[in-house]
DNA sequence: GCTACCGTAACAAGATCAGTTACATTAAAC
DNA sequence: GTTTAATGTAACTGATCTTGTTACGGTAGC
């Protein structure tokens, strides 16, 4: 199971926007608080643009900001705007056999209900309180 | 995100031990069943022999069969006998950043959490349950 | 000793991902 | 209208993971 960082790197972005809400931040400004190229912050942003959750504006002194208030924002809707194929995965068991023949309808439910727990939770968090509580432990660090 | 195959696959393996307790499988016989290579099922086999879940006989005419009531099996030992990377992955924020400094610690515990969620359905289920889901859904297909 | 298994190493093909360079496009600023 | 600083997107690379496959040494029943 490899995951991608997109998620992550989605999610900081946002809160990069947040954090700097009323200005545009440009894919490179992003690029240097995520550590990565321009070019994969634009993927991303493409994808969040995609979703409804960032708007862009192009040319000069262009940049991106955040198209919904954080408290409107879950990440539950950030990891499905990067996040597309399914948790788990099948294989393709001989349907002549017994077992084989049922054996995928037997995990589908399981395995829906599993990933549907695991979207249970992100849908309760919201991108204001992930910023928030990153704004708090930030602060914690400027005063040691 | 993207998942093996193994998860599923080692669930059919244990389903079909179960369904034929008493004998013992040989890396050929589930092969056909999966549908896959033999070495891939071994490969599997030795995961689920480290966690205790299978036990094998070499030589001629040996297998693999249960090492554990079917009862004792939960979904979540499989999961975690066959797979074992995290569900999310971190990217590397410029840790000189204020955002990027704490971005990691901010989503650590959240997707800690979302993890467990999915995993607390897995641990809820166990082998015997998937195994007698399947038996009924192979009866219902031999009736039509 | 033969036979039928197992475990494991080694290799190839395919997919995905992150990073990078390059380039056409867009729109503000002057 | 030109300059400038952004964008979106394509194309390529290197790295990693996964599956499939062949090969071969080891093991245990017969």
């Amino acid at each position: 199971m490899t995951a991608s960082s997109r998620f992550p790197v989605a999610t900081h972005i946002l809160v990069a926007l947040h954090w700097n809400e009323g200005t545009l931040l440009s894919s490179e400004q992003l690029a240097g608080t995520v550590n990565t190229n321009p070019v994969v912050i634009r993927r991303v942003l493409g994808k969040l643009r995609e979703a409804g959750l960032v708007t862009t504006l192009s040319g000069a002194h262009g940049g991106s900001q955040l198209a919904r208030r954080p408290s409107e924002i879950t990440l539950l809707a950030v990891y499905q705007a990067v996040e597309e194929a399914s948790l788990f995965r099948f294989h393709c068991p001989d349907a002549t056999c017994a077992l084989g023949g049922v054996i995928e309808q037997t995990l589908m439910p399981i395995y829906a209900q599993a990933e549907e727990a695991m979207e249970h939770i992100l849908a309760g968090i919201t991108l204001e309180q992930v910023s928030q509580d990153a704004r708090g432990r930030a602060g914690l660090k400027m005063e040691t």
